[in-house]
DNA sequence: CGTATTTGACCAGCGC
DNA sequence: GCGCTGGTCAAATACG
């Protein structure tokens, strides 16, 4: 078994406004922004952070917007924080809103969806969720997506898409 | 005045 | 061997 240039890997899908050009995802860490590049793959930019709070925290963050989706941010973490969380992720000022991050840990790749932003428009396809919590639901959708996983890793983002789309009642054919 | 962010250029690696 | 894409560094600018 090789284990070089093998850091944790982790994923996190963030739902932010389109109207909203900022690439930042308030995951609780202080991030400084190095680069920006625009990728053949993504039309959308790429944002490259790395950990600010502590220099020795080899830790970097790619944020990048889904090709499908432009009020989905892709996060990708390469590496573990050495050090703990400078801070706290506050809630919004709103107060009613209540974010429900579905943090899915597989073998390597960690998947989180932190859904920040409940519902825009949840309800034109309720039919098979009347009877259970929207948490209850995500919670549904967190167990799929890990079967999911475990079969075929390197899905992970199409299925992330599909979710997401799903949860904002879209219905994204081509996720790749 | 200091810190953070932005943009452009340069370098390295991979594929054809 | 050449071209292309991705990634990183450094200088300049803007904001607090």
């Amino acid at each position: 078994m090789r284990e070089e240039a093998r850091p944790k890997i982790s994923k996190l899908c963030v739902y932010t406004d389109p109207s909203d050009p900022s690439l930042v995802v308030k995951d609780g860490y202080q991030w400084r922004k190095y680069g920006q590049k625009v990728t053949r793959d993504n039309p959308c930019p790429r944002a490259y952070f790395r950990c600010s709070f502590a220099p020795a925290c080899p830790v970097k963050k790619k944020v990048q917007r889904s090709a499908e989706d432009r009020r989905l941010l892709v996060a990708t973490y390469e590496g573990e924080h050495t050090h703990s969380q400078p801070l706290s992720v506050e809630p919004p000022a709103g107060g009613s809103l209540t974010p429900s991050p579905v943090k899915v840990q597989t073998s390597s790749p960690t998947v989180t969806l932190d859904l920040t932003r409940p519902n825009p428009s949840l309800s034109p396809d309720r039919s098979s969720m009347e009877t259970e919590s929207p948490d209850e639901f995500q919670r549904r959708l967190a167990e799929q997506m890990v079967t999911t996983l475990t079969n075929d890793p390197g899905f992970t983002l199409a299925l992330a898409s599909a979710i997401s789309g799903k949860f904002l009642g879209l219905t994204p054919d081509h996720c790749q």
